[in-house]
This record gives structure tokens, C-alpha cells and sequence, in this order.
DNA sequence: CCGTTTATGCTAAGTTTGAGCATAATAGGG
DNA sequence: CCCTATTATGCTCAAACTTAGCATAAACGG
């Protein structure tokens, strides 16, 4: 059973390991993604920009998450605080260049969150409005307009483009519950299940990238709709940052790493609002919040809104030690909307 | 900043990736793991039984996942049906072998939900209940007897271990966190959390096993509370079976992949207690369930427990597309105790 | 000083949860 | 065949929590 070291070679067994971060932050209303602009001639073959990420070195790393904060340090030159790990992805062929001879990747996507004060941006970075590459997650101005005039019609062609029959009951069946269309409701974590739905049937730029289809005039404006690719399969992870932050922010008090030291209730609704994707009704949120007993007023005020001026709270760091799961439990507004494929 | 292939061996880019599948399955309210035998002669190093694994071979399968069900279905002759990653440790050591020149191992985790009725346990495998490799996550007959008897006592000892004074109140404050001691709650969910910090107490059999400590007679006392020691990382893959699993059984119908086709609600009541390891309320539970419509009635009862019949359920397939989050909200039976340490 | 804007307080009605009492339907023993 | 133990199921009450608004407070700009 054993092999030596050429053997297992030749087989396959040893891989290269890229590590991934999502590094995220929330500017007032707006989550914020850090994405490393295209720098490769595109000649070469990349395609789009992509997170910060470099391979795992099991010589000189302890951890893979030291692996990662060495890479996304030398990369961004952010110090990260709060850094958990997400998934692993060991697909084949989801980076074009795979097809083209190039190694076969295992990558570590990570979620790290970075403090709006934290946040600085040089000349190779960009911290782009992840509803940017997802529109159809945004649902504060309420059912995003795209969803249906655009996704809608093109999946339905995904669904009726299948021969069997079976088959496209099964899609229509997917489609309706990830989107939550007919009946189904919309789950603003499945955020991963919408975007591999929208990449098997083609309407993601990576989709195409990868070689499966040859872009024509029709997808080629859904592309301007689902946005631009990203390199190899850094949009996934995002799309898997955006559920699982989605998910966390209801029962582990997160949602504080990504807040200044103080901050108003609003500012932390807006915060929340903004991973979430949907509004909050106020005066409820206030009185959650309190009542969980999460933060604590200083004292001070904020005169910045017009308005009366706010009271500046900061997080009670011993509210870990209280609950079990101190999180911010979403109450959700009336109203959502749904359409049929 | 590219290298040719040997460059990237001798720097340490390339390395194996193991896969490692935890097969859970319930009998009536015994929560059961699947582990191999240990097989391998004790002097090749080789300690305790352990997980179904093997190497991802990235020549010959598509995906990870798939590498892991053909060494699951290699190894065991099971056939899995739900299958979720759970998370790829890279930490340095955790496998002895790997001081005496063994290769850096990087294992991918998995859970794997079997069927009781797929069930069936060949010569070299065994189903034990977990709770025996963790004894102090069963609060279901009350606080666990060894948690304050023995854990407490040993994990002062390690909180006074410490030379520096700052350095104790963090691990003291650790310690009541996450064992719920001195006003902290047990959140059931921290199962990886306890074990990560007993392994770091050098409290489990592994923490010696990797050669930091020698078991001396106070240890090994300990070590017939905490468990024989498992294969490499085993153990922590297992805890963190557990913690996901108990997470996830409160939002997603998971519960019911480890479920028969019909069922009692009593039979699904301790299904779930098993796994959360905490008692529910009857009556509240099935009016729970019921009004949650997760179930449907078969109209078949069931005459096997010297009481009145129950009727027999089975899960409505259906249900996912209706909800967002369709899970068995667990609530919590009174008398959760705590101690000092 | 007045209208506008944002923050904050408060309450009525509806829903969910925690706990326990009461009844129903079986088996087994006398 | 009746009585008791045992499990299943139905029901209710009070407490806690949510939802949705109304109402008031405290700033700003004319």
C-alpha cells in the first residue's frame, strides 16, 4: 500500500494548496470586498480580478492560517484580526488555465474581517460593493429589479433547454427553491446555491471562461448583469463569505469586528443591513440589541446626521462568556416578493 | 516568482491531502461513529482506531468529494448518501509520525449521515457511541459526573501551570467559557472548542501521543475519562462532527437523513436529544414538529413499547422549498449546572 | 420660530415557548 | 376481566418575545 515518494507522484497524490482570503468590511451602508486588480498581461490567460492568495508552504507554515495571513500581509499590507476558515474547493477545471496544462488547484477559501479603521487601500487594491458581482442578493430597495427580468428568462431557458423530461422538473424544482420563486421563499444565506446554479447553466462570466461555452450576444448581456469574472474560483468564494456571514451574524456577535470602536445603533443596523441584505425595522432592532444586552452606551454622542444627535455604544466584550450564542437575531421585514419562472 | 517543479518540492508547495470521512449514524438514542480497528502493528507508531481516509488522488477524481466516497466505499462498503466538509486542518505535529520524518499532513474532514437500516458493520469496523470518546458532551441523565470530578480539578491544575499572572486569567477565563463554568453557560455546540483545549492541557490521550507530554500516573487517570486515543487527528475531526451537527440540526432537516422511512415522533425526539445530548420537553417537542410540518402521519402505528401505539411519521420532502431554515429548533430542558474551578 | 430629520420611548396585539395537568390506548399480572 | 404500569397524545395557562406603529425628543436650516 505504501508508495514511494516518485510513485505517488506520478499518481497524483501530491497537490499544491492555495490559500484564500476574502477580506471584508462594511463602509456605512455599503460590504466591502478587497480584490487585487487584474495584473496579468491577458495574453497569459488570467481573467478578471481576484482575492489575495498565494500557495501553502508546509516547510516554513505552522498553520494554514498562518499560510494565509503571511500571504494576504504581504499581499494588502492589512493586518487581519478575526480570520476563519471557509471551505475547500478541489474541482476540476474550474480555473480555465487548468485546461491548459496548468497544476490542478485545491484552494482554502478564508473569511477575514477587517475594521472600517483598518482600512486602506493602494494603488493594486480595490474594496468593491460585493452586490457588485451580486446584484440579486440586495434586497433593501426591495425585490432586485434583475431577478426577475433577466435571471428569471435565462434560467428558464436553462430549465427548457434539458431533453429529458424528468430532468427539467428537476431544474425547474432547483431554480424555484434557490430563488424562491413559486411558493418557495428566499433564504438570504443560500447565497453558494444561487451562484453554482447560475454558473451550471451558464450565466456567470466564469462559467464561460472555464470552456463549456462559447459567449454569444445573449449571455454576453446577463454577463453585464451578473457581473465581470473573477479569476479562478475566487467569486465562489465569495458567494460562500456571503452565506456564511449571512448565517453567523444571527448567533456569534461578528458583526462587532467589522464596527469602529463605538458606533451609533443606526450605524450597527446599517451593518447589518448591509451583510444581510435586507432592512430592519428600528425601533425593534433597538430594543433586540439592548435586550441581548450587546453593547453598552459611553456616554457620548454623534452629531453628524441632522438629526438629534445619537448616543455612541461599544460592544461588551464579556457577553461571550454569558450565552451560548450571542448573535443578532434578525427580525425580518414584511414584503417579500416573489415572481414565477 | 514562478518555479519549475523541484523548486517547489524542496520549498515545500506540494504535499498529500488526506480525506477523512466521519460516518454518524443513531440506534434508538445511542449517537454512533464508525471506526476502523486499529490494524497497523504498535511499533510502526500507529496509535488507536480511527476514521475511514485516504489520499486524494487529483489525477483520478473529479472532485474531493468523490475521492472521499470511493476510500469510504473501499474501506467500509457503505454507501453514503448525505455527505458535508467540515473543515482542513493543516497544524503541524498532530500526527506523531510526522516527527519521526512522516510526511506534513493536511486532511480534509468530512461528515457523512448514514441510514440506520444501511447499517451493517463488517470485522474491522466498529460503531461506537461517541460519547465514549467524549463523555462530558452527554448531559442528557444531567451534568456529566466527570466534568466536575475530574476535568475541572485537571484543567486548574493547567490554569495554575502558568508562570505569568496574565497568562492564567486567560486561561481561566477560557476555561469557564467554554466548559460553562462560573456564570458561563454550556453552549453544546462548543464541542471542538473543549477538545481543542484539553488537547492544549494535555489532557487527551493525543496531546502525549504527539510528544509533548510524557503520561505520567495523574494522566493517565485522566486519560480514562477523556478516552483512548485515535489515529492522528481523528478525535478533533470527530468533535467537530459533533459541534456541526448540533448546530445544524436547529435550521436544517438534516435530522431525518439518519432517520428510517417511518418513524414515532418519540423515536425522532430521541434521535435528537442524542445528538444534541441535552432532554426535550414531549409534549412541547411534538407540538414542535407538528406545527412546524416537517412531518407527515402514515396513518401505521407502531406497538412495540408497552404503552399506547404510536403513530409512525415520515419526513415530508417537500418542506425545503416552502421555508427558509426548516429545522427542529431545539428547546432547552431546565437545570443546566455549573461549578467553580 | 417652524418644518424637517433622525433618535428614542412606548404600547397594543399577535405569536411562540415552557411547564404541567389530563386523557387515551396498549401490555401484563393477578 | 379489572387494575396498574407505561407510553402516547391533547390541551391549557402564563410568561416571554415579536411585529407594527404611534408618540415624543433633540438636533438642523432657513
Amino acid at each position: 500500500m505504501k508508495m514511494s515518494k516518485k510513485q505517488s507522484l506520478k499518481s497524483g497524490f501530491e497537490v499544491q494548496i492555495e490559500l484564500s482570503a476574502a477580506l471584508v468590511a462594511i463602509e456605512g451602508d455599503s460590504p466591502r470586498i478587497m480584490l487585487l486588480r487584474d495584473q496579468a498581461p491577458a495574453a497569459k490567460g488570467a481573467v478578471g480580478a481576484g482575492l489575495p492568495s498565494g500557495p501553502f508552504d508546509a516547510v516554513n507554515d505552522r498553520t494554514l492560517e498562518e499560510g494565509l495571513r503571511r500571504w494576504v500581509a504581504q499581499q494588502s499590507g492589512i493586518p487581519l484580526g478575526y480570520v476563519e476558515q471557509l471551505y475547500t474547493f478541489g474541482d476540476r477545471f474550474r480555473d480555465p488555465l487548468e485546461r491548459r496544462g496548468g497544476p490542478r488547484p485545491v484552494s482554502v477559501g478564508y473569511l477575514a474581517l477587517v475594521r472600517q479603521s483598518d482600512l486602506r487601500a493602494r494603488d493594486a487594491e480595490v474594496w468593491s460593493d460585493w452586490y457588485r458581482h451580486f446584484p440579486w442578493e440586495d434586497w433593501r430597495t426591495g425585490p432586485p429589479a434583475t431577478l426577475d427580468s433577466v435571471l428569471a428568462p435565462a434560467l428558464k431557458a436553462w430549465v427548457d433547454s434539458s431533453g429529458e423530461r424528468s430532468d427539467r422538473i428537476r431544474r425547474k424544482d432547483r431554480a424555484d427553491t434557490t430563488f424562491g420563486w413559486n411558493g418557495a421563499t428566499w433564504d438570504n444565506e443560500r447565497v453558494l446555491e444561487r451562484y453554482e446554479l447560475l454558473y451550471e447553466a451558464g450565466l456567470v462570466a466564469e462559467a464561460a471562461a472555464d470552456g463549456r461555452f462559447t459567449p454569444d450576444e445573449r449571455t454576453q448581456l446577463i454577463f453585464a448583469i451578473t457581473g465581470a469574472a473573477m479569476m479562478k474560483d475566487h467569486r465562489r468564494i465569495l458567494a460562500t463569505v456571503m452565506g456564511r456571514l449571512r448565517g453567523k451574524i444571527k448567533y456569534r456577535p461578528v458583526i462587532f469586528e467589522l464596527m469602529p470602536p463605538t458606533f451609533t445603533l443606526f450605524q450597527l443596523q446599517q451593518a447589518i443591513e448591509a451583510l444581510a441584505g435586507t432592512l430592519l425595522h428600528k425601533q425593534n432592532f433597538r430594543r433586540l440589541v439592548a435586550h441581548e444586552g450587546l453593547v453598552e452606551p459611553t456616554g457620548q454622542v454623534q452629531t453628524l446626521t441632522g438629526g438629534r444627535p445619537a448616543e455612541l455604544f461599544q460592544f461588551r466584550r464579556d457577553v461571550i462568556r454569558e450565552r451560548p450564542a450571542p448573535g443578532v437575531r434578525l427580525p425580518v421585514r414584511r414584503g417579500a416578493g416573489r415572481s414565477q419562472l
